[in-house]
RNA sequence: GCCCGGGUGGCGGAAUUGGUAGACGCUGGGGACUUAAAAUCCCUUGCCCGUGAGGGCGUGCGGGUUCGAGUCCCGCCCCGGGCACCA
């Protein structure tokens, strides 16, 4: 289909990449090269780098790593006769879109737009090959429609809640964060601090989910530590749930969950969480004041830095008994803060002489320890103790193993009615309310309890289609009661108004509650119409949700939209989705292990039990590129009076680790340096050790590379290339920008090995025949380049390729298919330099569009091997034997070689190793 | 504290999964071409001893298994990541 009038090239007489790259890149967007096309008959290839957040900063020259990386295998994929979808967009919707709008009045999708235009042009100018017909963008009302269709059939499974909760509050983001969002006390976005406050928020049930998301961990193709991660952040606990009751009180009962059962004659007293709601009940009036006053202090602690928090026991007794259903005994219910109500039942039964934290409760307030296990083979069991063994002071269950007594104890619980096994999860519900303009508006409409009944009642009204089995109600304290009403999709998309201002309102509302046009809403039962003006006639009034979504919600599904961008009727056409399914391959970084690879998991989840979906699991097969870091640096210390101080004196801050002054540091260049042992030091005084690494690329320190830079004096084809020989592409490691010269380097001969210093065909390559070591060496590098793309082993692929090159160079010779089969390698890596000397080589269709060159195993086929001797060990000869060489004759051969002879002269051979076709060992005395 | 991942030349990193440690690239040193420089090309570059041929040592540290260990086992140290009163 090409039009292409060939030989259609730059005509270049250098590799003047400043002029071909824009060149191929404008080729490739012209004829649609990399277009992805539905139905194809050709199997599928779908390979998805993780939706860019397009911010102020452009491109990092992290970004390039991972797209290189799924370009490279998209690009042999297609090579390889696959239809390839490999797409890009945009995830737009976030905090410092606003933050910006905020400070500079610019409206966020204005500034937004912006953005993205910078990061489309940065990734253009990369070469990627992308269908660009299928961008997307998360803000485009388009997309975000199809967001608010998901929630709405979130919100009428049940799976979407409003609740008035403490939440992490970030006064400096003005909005509720997530747990999945608070990193040691921290937002996970800016690093501002974070509080709890009691907030009204939409939460989505992901816990209902919690089974599902651990099990389908299995069937799933991921990094082991992402997949332990969220295996932790689940965090599933077989136990029981074990009922006590209580001394004088024949109404209540306390619940706790175990995960040790096995210990409830060890239990000599309970616990509390200070929220607990039977903590009042059970407090008697003489201690009423002291838990009182602990409840306060607690609930002030709560707003506390987390990190601040004194892991120092405390707590208050209540006044009143538990009996302990084990034994009958009283035993004190306490309340202390080490008890989280967030977890299992809040409350737990207190095993002091096998819990660490119980035991320092214990200690600390005197309260009686007694031993339930004994160490299997020690008679003296030092407490507390968590370890197995058989039980003791457990009546008729001593010397059972506590793990058998687990499940004995559990079943006869069970039998009196006392407690029963349960499981419990660490997961929490998903907070996912937003207090904030620049995201999406959730589709709902708050009405009275009267007109959601008038719609509850009419079986057809559009505003049935979403509509809950349980209605979602809200009311604030003393306010009345407020009905969830769910939009139908004809009212979708619900469009982000335009307002005044984008400052928090300061209530804890979103700046939406000030756009009071949009929030009014008149509706109309019968035909689901809705407009933004008080109600008339028989029209019901309601009130807008103000909340916005969090930025999750757009990377939660954008995969799919990719399949069908421009779907205007429907959230995807199931034809489509059975074609693409899900990505193939997915490359993105660690950091999302447990925020965007969970929640994703979750809707897609939800999508395909109510049947949209066809695949259980979004992304089967996932990796992590890891981190480029800044240049190695070298930095050295002095104090004040300007005397060095050795790298291993000094401790972040950097000060003094035994005096803890201030030290003032500098940065010295890697001359000034040498290695001595284990560490630098200075070549002026070797005694002061010099601090070496290399540290995150960071604005503050000054250490960030810029692509655009990188592709102005080296080329997009080097960048790639050059970021994908660092080292292991899931490893971290430093930028150096001497490196990328060498890739440049290769660049260049490439090219002398093709167009010669006149601008014309290197008369060197020509129809004859190569050398049969020509022809191993290029097959033996097919095999390897082809084998390295599938596993990304993108280092290992390029030193091959380099071997070869270097090889090519010395030949006098070069047949034309041999250097044609050598670009086509390249051409996933070095796309531009490889399409321009493909067409200088006479080929009219694009380089990417070639049939992956094949090998014939058979060439490796040699009738001679390579046999190592050793003597003791050590390496000390090299034997070229046949292949069907003998034991007897391989064995005399090695032994009369002129270098090993030697060594075994006055000596005993006690033993032969033979390994055929590897290597014999000599073993002497 | 607990759970992962990782320590190999001056630097980034290879190493058929127990079989020649240091591929490939960078840096450094020497040389060729050039009036000169850039570019390019050639040689060299783990450490120690030796003029040399050659020999010894060497994959964070200490032990072990094995004919043979960067690779497997045990005990430490350091770096990176995750979780952190989760009962």
């Amino acid at each position: 289909m090409s039009t292409a009038s060939q030989s259609e090239s730059t005509g270049c007489t250098d590799y003047n990449f400043l002029k071909l790259e824009p060149f191929w890149q404008a080729y490739w967007e012209k004829n649609k090269t990399f277009k992805a096309e539905d139905f194809s008959e050709k199997p599928k290839y779908y390979v998805l780098d993780m939706l860019p957040y397009p911010s102020g900063a452009g491109l990092h020259i992290g970004h390039p790593e991972g797209y290189t990386a799924s370009d490279i295998l998209g690009r042999m994929k297609k090579a390889q006769g696959f239809n390839v979808l490999h797409p890009m967009g945009w995830d737009a919707f976030g905090l410092p879109a606003e933050q910006h709008a905020i400070t500079t009045g610019t409206p966020p999708a204005v500034n937004t737009q912006a953005n993205i235009d910078t990061f489309r042009r940065q990734i253009k100018s990369l070469g990627f090959g992308i269908d660009w017909d299928r961008e997307i963008n998360t803000t485009d009302p388009s997309f975000y429609k199809w967001t608010q269709w998901i929630f709405l059939h979130l919100f009428k499974m049940g799976l979407a809640y409003v609740d008035k909760r403490p939440v992490w509050w970030c006064p400096a983001l003005g909005t509720a964060l997530a747990n999945e969002e608070v990193i040691e006390g921290r937002s996970e976005r800016g690093n501002h601090p974070v509080e709890r406050r009691n907030q009204r928020q939409w939460v989505l049930r992901i816990t209902a989910y919690a089974q599902k998301l651990l099990e389908g961990l299995d069937t799933i193709d991921w990094p082991e530590s992402t997949k332990r991660q969220q295996t932790a952040w689940i965090g599933h606990s077989v136990g029981a749930e074990i009922s006590f009751d209580i001394q004088d009180n024949a109404e209540d009962k306390v619940k706790i969950f175990t995960t040790c059962p096995d210990t409830l004659f060890g239990c000599t007293y309970m616990v509390l969480a200070p929220e607990h709601p039977l903590l009042a009940k059970l407090t008697t009036e003489e201690n009423y004041k002291a838990v009182q006053l602990y409840k306060e202090q607690a609930a002030r602690k709560s707003d506390l830095n987390r990190t601040d928090l004194a892991k120092d026991k405390t707590g208050v007794f209540t006044g009143s008994y538990a009996i302990n259903p084990a034994n009958n005994k009283a035993i004190p219910i306490w309340v202390a803060d080490y008890v989280l109500m967030s977890y299992g039942t809040g409350a737990i039964m207190a095993v002091p002489a096998h819990d660490e934290r119980d035991f320092e409760f214990a200690q600390k307030f005197e309260l009686p320890i007694t031993p339930v296990i004994a160490q299997k083979d020690s008679e003296e069991t030092p407490l507390p103790y968590t370890g197995p063994g058989k039980l003791i002071n457990s009546d008729q269950y001593n010397g059972l193993e506590n793990k058998e007594a687990k499940r004995v104890i559990t079943e006869a619980l069970n039998k009196e009615g006392h407690g029963k096994e349960t499981v419990n999860y660490k997961l929490r519900d998903w907070i996912f309310s937003r207090q904030r303009y620049w995201g999406e508006p959730f589709p709902i409409v708050w009405v009275s309890k009267e007109d959601y009944e008038k719609v509850a009642t009419n079986k057809q009204s559009p505003f049935q289609e979403f509509l809950p089995e349980v209605p979602v109600t809200f009311s604030e304290e003393g306010g009345t009661t407020r009905y969830a009403l769910p939009l139908p999709t004809q009212a979708l998309p619900v469009e982000l108004p335009e307002v005044d201002s984008y400052q928090p309102s300061g209530t804890g509302e979103s700046p939406l509650a000030n756009s009071k046009t949009w929030l009014q809403v008149a509706l109309d039962i019968e035909t689901g119409d809705l407009h933004c003006r008080e109600a008339q006639g028989n029209e019901i009034s309601g009130v807008r949700e103000t909340d916005t979504m969090p930025q999750w919600a757009g990377s939660c599904w954008y995969y799919l939209r990719y399949l069908d961008p421009s779907n205007t009727d429907a959230f995807l056409d199931p034809k489509i989705e059975a074609y693409w399914q899900t990505p193939d391959f997915y490359i993105g970084g660690a950091e999302h292990a447990v925020l965007h690879l969970l929640y994703a998991r979750f809707w897609h989840k939800v999508l395909h039990d109510i049947g949209v979906l066809n695949t259980p699991e979004p992304f089967p097969k996932l990796f992590h590129q890891g981190i480029i870091l800044g240049e190695l640096e070298f930095t050295t210390f002095k104090d004040s009076s300007g005397n060095y101080v050795s790298a291993n004196q000094v401790e972040h801050g950097p000060i003094h680790k035994e005096t803890k002054v201030s030290l003032s540091s500098e940065k010295i260049e890697a001359d000034a340096v040498e290695k001595k042992g284990d560490h630098f030091v200075l070549k002026s005084d070797p005694n002061i050790t010099v601090d070496a690494r290399a540290y995150k690329m960071s604005k503050s320190r000054g250490n960030v590379v810029n692509p655009d830079d990188i592709v102005q004096n080296y080329g997009a084809d080097a960048l790639r290339l050059y970021e994908m020989f660092l080292g292991p592409l899931e490893a971290m490691k430093p930028w150096s920008t001497q490196g990328i010269g060498g890739m440049s380097r290769f660049l260049r001969k490439v090219w002398r090995e093709v167009i010669n210093p006149e601008g014309e065909i290197n008369p060197k390559i020509t129809q004859s025949e190569d050398s049969a070591e020509t022809k191993k060496l290029l097959a033996k590098t097919i095999k390897k380049v082809t084998q390295d793309i599938e596993t990304l082993n993108l280092n290992t692929a390029i030193s091959q390729m380099m071997i070869l090159l270097g090889h090519l160079q010395k030949q006098a010779t070069i047949s034309q298919t041999s250097i044609k089969q050598f670009l086509q390698l390249l051409a996933p890596f070095a796309p531009h330099i490889t399409e321009e000397l493909w067409a200088r080589l006479g080929e009219k269709e694009s380089i990417a569009c070639a049939d992956w060159p094949t090998f014939d195993e058979a060439i490796f086929v040699e009738n001679t091997v390579k046999v190592v001797v050793q003597v003791n060990g050590k390496m000390r000869a090299e034997l070229e034997l046949p292949k069907d060489v003998s034991k007897e004759d391989a064995l005399t051969q090695a032994s009369t070689h002129a270098k090993v002879v030697p060594f075994l002269e006055d000596k005993t051979r006690v033993k032969d190793v033979y390994v055929p076709g590897r290597i014999i060992n000599f073993v002497v005395r």
